[in-house]
RNA sequence: GCGCUCGUAGCUUAAUGGAUAAAGCAUUCGCUUGCGGAGCGAAAGAUUGCGAGUUCGAGUCUCGCCGAGCGCACCA
């Protein structure tokens, strides 16, 4: 990768002046503005304030520095230009052959790109963690998006990458569900969706009465059954559960994830419980009000109960038990948990709880966040009323697609429904909550997923069109659009290398949106088909880089690239 | 009450402590005998909630205030 081999340079010249710098500090940023250049660094500005060594001429300003530092880098293959600009910043203009050698290997590679498989550990990726016997709310629909963009991301630098996902099964919101069924009159349902649409309703029936219906200890009741095992409650049990699980795994492949492992609560409450009751004997956990709690207090954290006083493993018990599965099971170097923001406290207390507990996982479990999703009316609930499900929303978006273009099949209108939905989410920064406008998801102008299908699939029409060769070999007099886009496309690398490692899908989608808009301002400006030679296998070059470019970083994303829309 | 997160254009959001705070939507004005117009160009739109501080440099870091959300024991 370029930006490895700039950082280098620099190192190496600026060791060469006799300044005590790690290579890690030296930053190489892409620039905004082209007027910059296509890198620049700052190291001249960081290295003068107190690296310098004292000289008999007394402190160089940032400029001098950086000017010194240039007489070293001129010479750099890659180097068209360098400048200092501004307070003491080096640009680098890249010569247009190197900018076009970084495009060729990502063209020559599959979908793991070589120079960025960095990483090379073992990782599970927990994610869509949906309960059963409830609906999976657009919530669940963020979650799943942004789990499957990070393993995606994990694959392409080089991790080997499990898909996981833990799915609540047992605990008071089944017995809630079940109270309902047993309490609404059961029809018998036919189809999957008035399955769902039944365990829907009985859930909120159920909730209904336990907080004010003064059902709570019948409800309670059939929660101790559960963990029990009764045998009449586990027939109605397994047979729910298996209408939730299709309906997931209906959801599952719509947006095209597929789990390598499902773990459920029901398989691990029992060794969680276990678990717990062993560290209570070792003084990890102790006994307070009939209750077992680990005394986060002690470390800053909250106390939390992890074996409720009626014996049953709570939800941090249980995730006691699903630790231990999971490192027997995968060994694995990493955990990621998907899930939101609010649970990050709780977080913090079990890892500090399973570092006494289960030793081997300590530093290797992270609890990712990503932000709410929220709508006008405020934050979604299966606990209140309106729930907005992740299926309604793709069926709006689809519907919206199909309305506006009525040519399109079935099949590309959910495609494109999909990545509409899913890139409204990724264009977001992880973190961040996000305000979920339906119309604004399906506006397909813009910064949105159909615009870079739209893209992707322009792209394909014309290079079907053409049936010569398109590797370049003059890449003399480059106008300022191709320019801008061969830049562009360089970078493609190093964002996705930046985007894996910091858990940031953002950056390949604001990416990909800026190539896209340049590849658009250079369609619409230069002839590609009527253009004369060298310019047309210039520019098939071009296009033809976009349309990989953009069926990488979009699959990176989990978006299909359609060739035709 | 204690803690965490957040506050950027009318709206939704970008911005590893860097250069003139960047886009999309909406608004206004333009571009089609054209390789896909789901496109392109342009205009207008900001005291980055308020006030201090650190720094060569602050939307970003620190402190205070105002406002919002979330979490603080037997739910998941």
């Amino acid at each position: 990768m370029l930006r490895d081999q700039i950082k280098k340079d620099i190192f190496s010249a600026i060791k060469a002046k006799k300044v005590d710098i790690s290579e890690d500090q030296i930053e190489v940023a892409r620039t905004a503005d082209p007027k910059f250049g296509d890198f620049s660094t700052n190291i001249a500005l960081k290295v003068n304030r107190d690296q310098l060594p004292e000289t008999s001429k007394g402190k160089q300003s940032p400029q001098e520095t950086a000017k010194l530092l240039t007489d070293s880098l001129k010479d750099c293959a890659y180097v068209e230009k360098l400048e200092v600009a501004g307070p003491g910043f080096i640009n680098f203009f890249i010569k247009p052959e190197v900018w076009q050698t970084e495009v060729e290997s990502v063209l020559n590679s599959s979908s793991v790109i070589a120079s960025i498989a960095k990483q090379s550990q073992t990782i599970l990726v927990e994610y869509a963690h949906p309960n059963t016997h409830k609906l999976f709310h657009i919530g669940h629909l963020r979650n799943i998006t942004t789990g499957e963009t990070i393993a995606r991301l994990l694959e392409a630098v080089g991790n080997k990458v499990t898909r996981v996902n833990y799915q609540g099964d047992v605990g008071l919101h089944i017995a809630k569900a079940i109270w309902g069924l047993q309490n609404l009159g059961t029809k018998e349902p036919k189809t999957l969706d008035q399955k769902i649409e039944l365990l829907a309703q009985a859930y909120k029936a159920g909730n209904q009465a336990y907080e004010e219906g003064g059902q709570k200890e019948a409800i309670e009741l059939i929660n101790k059954k559960i963990y029990e095992k009764d045998a009449e409650i586990m027939k109605v049990w397994e047979q729910t559960r298996g209408w939730s699980l299709e309906y997931f795994d209906r959801i599952y492949s719509r947006v095209g994830t597929k789990f390598d492992r499902l773990y459920f609560e029901s398989e691990v409450a029992d060794s969680g419980k276990k678990e717990v009751l062993r560290g209570q004997n070792e003084g990890i956990f102790e006994k307070s009000e009939g209750a077992v709690v680990f005394a986060g207090d002690k470390y800053g954290l909250h106390k939390r109960v992890f074996i409720n006083s009626l014996g049953f493993p709570t939800y941090e018990g249980k995730d006691m038990g699903l630790a231990k599965l999971q490192f027997s099971e995968y060994s694995p170097d990493l955990i990621i948990h998907t899930v939101a923001p609010e649970q990050t406290d709780y977080f913090k207390v079990i890892f500090k709880a399973m570092e006494f507990l289960l030793p081997q996982t300590k530093g290797k479990e992270l609890h990712l966040a990503y932000g709410w999703v929220r709508l006008k009316e405020g934050k979604m609930s299966s606990r209140k009323g309106e729930v907005i499900t992740g299926e309604w929303l793709l069926d709006e978006a689809k519907n919206k697609i199909k309305e506006q273009f009525v040519d399109v099949g079935d099949d590309v209108a959910e495609q494109v429904a999909v990545g509409a939905v899913k890139y409204s989410f990724l264009k977001m920064s992880l973190g961040q909550d996000l305000v979920f406008d339906i119309n604004e998801a399906v506006n397909l102008n813009g910064n949105s997923g159909p615009y870079l299908q739209y893209t992707h699939a322009r792209c394909v029409s014309v290079l079907a069109k053409n049936h010569g060769i398109v590797k370049p070999n003059n890449l003399d007099s480059m106008l300022p659009e191709e320019n801008a886009l061969l830049g562009a496309l360089g970078h493609f690398e190093e964002v996705v290398l930046d985007a894996a490692v910091s858990y940031s899908p953002n950056l390949v989608a604001n990416f990909l949106f800026d190539v896209a808009q340049k590849f658009n301002g250079f369609y619409n400006k230069l002839p590609i088909l009527k253009a004369a030679e060298p310019e047309q296998a210039k520019r098939l070059f071009l296009t033809r880089a976009t349309a990989d470019v953009l069926k990488k970083g979009l699959y990176l994303l989990g978006i299909f690239a359609p060739e035709k829309m």
